[in-house]
DNA sequence: ATAAAGTATATGGTTACCGTATAGTCAAGA
DNA sequence: TCTTGACTATACGGTAACCATATACTTTAT
């Protein structure tokens, strides 16, 4: 709209806007927003062309700027840096979606492994086919100290955040056949996080192939019994263990509830005997 | 990660999620997140299925839960609900991210804008072809009161927003062909949004053709100048108006600076006379 | 044993508002 | 013109989700 003279109330313009008049009482007390015209009594009272402004604040806001940098920006940018601005936050922008469809895709992962943890009961194992995985690795951490260990489990979430491999598939533990055999259940190989591409440098692969699947509820210092139970329940169905375990800790609405709400789930390669 | 007992201080926790020990303490003080072991004199110890639980919180938080409500969700929440809330979560993701392309394209044409302008200097006008437009109008405000007027714009501002049609151009003025040439510039005939579609019922076609283009600065009561000048140069230049004037209100870096730096752009249908 | 590095609590500050109370103002009808 | 109801302004307090800083205590490494 070029020019008009026709003024709307504090109001009008908080309706028109979408918002409250508080809203717009905070844009004029930090001068972000001042009305055009102000009454010897206060009132406040906007133009059309502050409807046109309002809606840039916003679009500045949705973009990430605090209220001080749009106030800057709209009152002492020339229009070219006004262009080399808004280019800068479009690539911003291009970053946040890219950043908010990895977060859909957690999301859905988190929900399936949730689904799948559903239908077991525990305590009652399966036999499953599986296909091939991919997994990232921590460094090693067999026969290694809790100080060494922590350092490496530190070291690995902190990579996996920072490359953004991270796509709401749970942190993984790795045992080896030899430890699982020997019932050095705690003696934990490397730390594993799956990812959905092929084409990353060291990629662990976890072989596609029949799989004992069962979840252990509970802290960890029992989880050797679940280890036992399992090696029976695969005594009788005719299995025998030919590679290593996966334990996964699954999330659900009782996680945040202590130890005793923990679910692992623990997959590991079998052949029939 | 299955199962293990080591444990990380609060600053290594802090630094593996990669946020300051404050949060954690909040987290902490809030019961969103207790850590796993307190020792006699207070130090926390997390876990390593705590940053499972504290990645989760993070992904809570960025589609728009409160921490009050991720302390819910986490405590209270069987794993159906926990499957059911996801679930309706990951729509309004979707929807965010609309929203965020839009706020993209938003951006893209406010830079057009200002960089058309920036090509000119005000007082020189010229004649450009332009291609169709489509635009929606609102209720008409011809020869109406100030009232009819405010209240017409405020609705059309407001279908605007609720459409979702505000793709970053501006919200123009129609001043049809006769009040252009009675010189009654204040009265407009419609307010306009211009859109990129052509798929909606009601739109108003700004024609192809020849528009005279020219910039006016400053406050509407001397946009009758700038018209003056425009018609001279029109004269001169043996062009003759031939269709309505469409009016559009430039934003840049200074236009919170108060009216006298408003920039208006002005576009006349014309043809050789 | 001692010093450096890390930890806890407490307090106050921040941003972008929202709510409510009190008092003043405007606009339409009688 | 007056009154009434709707609207407005200011002021003060509160909120969420932290961050900064100061002070005092604990761990850990040498």
């Amino acid at each position: 709209m070029g020019s008009t003279q026709k003024l709307f109330s504090t109001g009008e313009f908080a309706y028109l806007c979408g918002v409250k008049k508080q809203t717009l009482f905070h844009y004029d007390d930090i001068g972000l927003l001042n009305p055009a015209y102000k009454n010897e009594n206060g009132y406040r009272y906007y133009s059309v062309q502050q409807a046109e402004i309002f809606s840039v604040i916003e679009m500045l806001k949705e973009i990430g700027m605090s209220l001080a940098e749009i106030k800057d920006f709209l009152h002492f940018q020339t229009p070219e840096e006004t262009i080399a601005l808004l280019t800068e936050k479009e690539a911003m922008m291009e970053k946040k979606i890219e950043n908010m469809k990895r977060t859909q895709q957690m999301i859905q992962n988190k929900k399936k492994h949730i689904a799948e943890a559903l239908q077991f009961n525990f305590d009652c194992f399966s036999i499953e086919k599986m296909g091939i995985e991919y997994f990232v690795l921590s460094e090693s951490t067999l026969n290694c100290s809790d100080k060494e260990f922590s350092s490496s489990i530190m070291s690995f979430i902190k990579y996996t955040k920072e490359e953004e491999l991270d796509t709401g598939y749970p942190i993984g533990g790795l045992i080896r056949q030899e430890q699982v055999e020997n019932e050095d259940y705690l003696n934990y190989s490397h730390a594993y996080m799956r990812v959905d591409r092929s084409d990353l440098p060291n990629l662990f692969i976890k072989k596609a192939g029949k799989y004992v699947v069962g979840y252990h509820k509970g802290s960890y210092v029992t989880i050797h019994e679940t280890y036992k139970k399992m090696k029976t329940y695969l005594h009788t169905e005719g299995y025998r263990i030919c590679g290593d375990s996966f334990e996964e800790y699954v999330i659900d609405g009782a996680s945040a509830g202590g130890e005793n709400n923990y679910v692992t789930k623990i997959m590991i390669l079998v052949e029939e005997k």
